[in-house]
DNA sequence: AGCAAATGATGAGTAAAACTCATCAAAGGC
DNA sequence: GCCTTTGATGAGTTTTACTCATCATTTGCT
């Protein structure tokens, strides 16, 4: 027998939040409603859920178990819901990176529209694609080392690592001619230094350090970086060809790297017709995009 | 925005049982009820769930799929409700075979009684223990092959088999001198020849086809059945040392095999003091036991 | 085939929640 | 030290969940 189910669900919203307060304003009620739902439930379980010192809540011991599968259970069926929802309506919600959105998704993206106009693709960007794994995703584009494609997952793109920079940078740092050179100037870089030690290393360079230099998340803003000549920058080909053929920044070697990291399909266990086709679309681009 | 969560739970009762009429039965309210609340959920969710062929109903693939996730939210819900409830009420739930619980807790619960006054124990017997290894129990006593012991599992007891039967079986089946005449008289077993596999193996008879004979899935029932004079069984010391004692039932011979089977303590994740007491007390009990 | 029993749908009405409001108490920030 | 913030509490209101009465369909039975 389960207790009432919007208490429960106050009491997740309270034990998630940390507040009573906080917690009525994301159900959109007042907080004088959870107060209710949450002595309800401690009634009905005859367990104290929160320690109330005062001005603020803290979960207790029982509390913090329950509240550990709440969160789980509750989260479960969000997702659950949405998903049909999505599917109601025909949406084929993708995940992706930022700059595989911008630079490979969006120029494509009229294709799509012109090939299945029934199906609306709904594109979430985030830093953390992999945190989509889970149903608020139908498709995911998660970025991994070659070696290293998850179970399941399709290959879409490959990915070589280019060292670019802008004209403006080349003027202020002076000639490059080895990729040791580089070592003088500022290299910006992700984090972890993604892409450089990979380049460095198929460069037969052997670093003695950890590189210096900005680090930034966004992939987009290291492009933007290098672009204004702020520093050398790992671009990654096929994606930023435009960028190169723009003019925008140009190649400092021409190495021919081959593919180290790639962009890999990541595909919701409920496999719906638009899902497929959203698929389909997307390998299908590949040919003509390498 | 989760939908109303009351329709959510009519609808994943009804998808469980599929039917109305069952789910309203299970969550004690009329049939109607659940109607609405599915149809309330479809025209919030814009999708059909249910397929009503006339009299019954089936779900639908989008209702599957939701059904699906709600089947193991609220289930997940459900447990961890009543774990709390136990927390509560200070009552360790303890999940074990029929056969465990009858010759050897059984004997022994006074003394737990006397020694932990305030904690409630609550037995399960249950056919497959392992199906309540997650939440709905603090303890489970699983039955394993000693040399496959689950990982973070506490050993219990070992078993060791005996070939048993009663007097009046050996008046009717003749003399058994050696193991192969066994092979003439009937032997009962467990599903999976439990048990007369490693006996004979251990004195040394190969078998050269599956054994004959009644199987029973209750180890209480063969040991009756043994006691009975219905055939020969395997049983376990020291678990049916007592039947020996009272002279229900005789070994056949006086065989000494190594334990091939163990009981196996199994504990939830949350270890409250009393869940802890009671695996203390039963892991104490070892000592007396062999 | 024909009828009774079973299942679900529907709309109106009722009962029971969930929720709000007004008020109070305690604690922390300035 | 006062003001703001957070939560508690009891009474009152709104919303929701549920029931009842009735109907439609189907299925099992003889």
């Amino acid at each position: 027998m389960l207790p009432s189910l919007p208490a429960l669900r106050a009491f997740d919203a309270a034990a998630r939040r940390g507040s009573f307060r906080a917690a009525a304003e994301h159900l959109s009620v007042t907080a004088t409603a959870i107060s209710h739902h949450v002595r309800g439930l401690e009634e009905q379980l005859g367990v104290k859920l929160f320690e109330r010192t005062g001005r603020d809540i803290v979960l207790t011991e029982e509390g913090r178990r329950l509240a550990e599968t709440t969160a789980r259970a509750f989260s479960m069926l969000e997702d659950a819901v949405q998903t049909v929802r999505r599917t109601a309506r025909r949406v084929v919600r993708l995940a992706a990176g930022p700059i595989f959105t911008a630079r490979w998704l969006m120029p494509r993206i009229g294709d799509f529209w012109g090939a299945h106009p029934g199906v609306q693709l709904e594109v979430a960007p985030s830093f953390r694609p992999r945190a989509h794994t889970e149903g608020d995703a139908d498709i995911v584009v998660t970025w991994e080392r070659v070696s290293d494609m998850p179970e399941g997952a399709v290959k879409l793109l490959e990915l070589r690592p280019v060292a670019i920079a802008s004209e403006q940078f080349l003027d202020r740092n002076g000639p490059i001619e080895t990729p040791t050179d580089l070592l003088r100037a500022p290299l910006i870089h992700q984090r972890n230094q993604l892409g450089w030690l990979d380049w460095f290393a198929a460069m037969g360079v052997r670093l003695e350090e950890d590189l210096r230099g900005p680090v930034f998340e966004d992939a987009n803003a290291i492009l933007r970086g290098a672009a204004d000549g702020q520093g050398a920058v790992i671009g990654w080909l096929p994606l930023i060809q435009q960028d190169l053929n723009e003019g925008r920044v140009v190649r400092l070697f021409n190495e021919e790297i081959a593919p180290t990291h790639g962009y890999f399909l990541e595909i919701a266990s409920d496999r719906r017709a638009e899902t497929i086709a959203v698929v389909n679309w997307l390998t299908a681009q590949r040919a003509g995009s390498v």
